[in-house]
DNA sequence: CTTTGCACCTGTTGGC
DNA sequence: TGCCAACAGGTGCAAA
């Protein structure tokens, strides 16, 4: 399910929960996600005190003492807080009981997300190390894209999508922001001008705040850390519009696949 | 280094 | 109505 607007809602609906909480158990009833739920998770975690949560990327990381439990939900994934003996229900593969009186529960029918545990400083694991600047920092600015793309021949919409740029844009918002930059999804990602790269920064920002103040509900299927379903109708310019007419000048929306992926763009407000 | 396509898996949708 | 292919929010990885 989720982009990056999603995983941050997800963050600031479970951390009041977890925050100083003692971990009473861990159960796994299926442990094959996308790497395997390490075996010695419930030894590791029970009795211990959850110091506290963040976000980088699309990655949830909660810290221990002696480590730091990492979660990805994948495309279908969602976490919710339950009571104690709340019964699980199919794709409910992992829960974190806690001495508060509450769970968190992953649910992942598509089982693409992860939890890993990992030792030692958490932005050196290899999943971590890599990844490009937050959409949302400091560090993805106009002069950073303009430089990060110069060597970059691939269209601009998959130099977007590409954690080692800049992490968190994924195909719904890489759509949206493009439209509102005016950028061809398709157009070489080095023949973007230092302008455009000032003004696509700013579009990535915008349609991320906006999701994330909206409390990242732009999916069919999301659903809140307390169980509420999130969706309500979400004003896409282009993502999933194609045959539409546009919004803005009433062209149909024209719909290409780039890696694999649905691309929606205007051909008349993109260039 | 960059680029490309595949892989993982289940559920929903749309066309015939 | 039923069947089946195509598609869906992600992203690490191998190979070119």
């Amino acid at each position: 399910m989720p982009e990056l607007p999603e995983v941050e809602t997800t963050l600031r609906g479970i951390a009041p929960h977890l925050q100083g909480a003692l971990v009473q158990d861990v159960i796994v009833r299926n442990a094959q996600l996308r790497w395997p739920i390490p075996a010695a998770l419930p030894s590791l975690l029970r009795g211990r005190a959850i110091l506290g949560l963040q976000r980088r990327a699309k990655y949830l990381l909660i810290a221990f003492e002696h480590g730091t439990l990492i979660l990805h939900l994948g495309m279908s994934g969602s976490l919710r807080i339950l009571p104690h003996g709340t019964p699980p229900e199919r794709h409910d593969h992992f829960d974190l009981v806690l001495d508060n009186g509450k769970l968190m529960r992953l649910r992942d029918p598509r089982r693409f997300g992860a939890v890993l545990w990992h030792k030692g400083d958490i932005l050196e694991h290899p999943l971590l190390v890599t990844l490009g600047p937050e959409p949302l920092g400091e560090a993805f600015d106009a002069d950073y894209l303009y430089r990060a793309t110069r060597s970059r021949s691939a269209a601009i919409k998959l130099a977007l999508m590409d954690n080692h740029l800049v992490v968190g844009v994924g195909n719904i918002y890489a759509n949206e922001a493009l439209f509102r930059a005016g950028i061809r999804p398709q157009l070489p990602a080095k023949r973007l001008s230092r302008a455009r790269c000032a003004i696509l920064v700013q579009t990535v920002q915008e349609v991320l705040r906006a999701a994330i103040d909206k409390g990242g509900s732009s999916l069919r299927d999301f659903i809140h850390s307390d169980g509420s379903s999130g969706y309500f109708q979400q004003h896409y310019f282009v993502y999933g519009r194609g045959g539409e007419v546009c919004h803005r000048c009433r062209t149909p929306v024209r719909v290409i696949r780039q890696g694999q992926r649905s691309t929606f763009y205007c051909p008349h407000c993109q260039h």
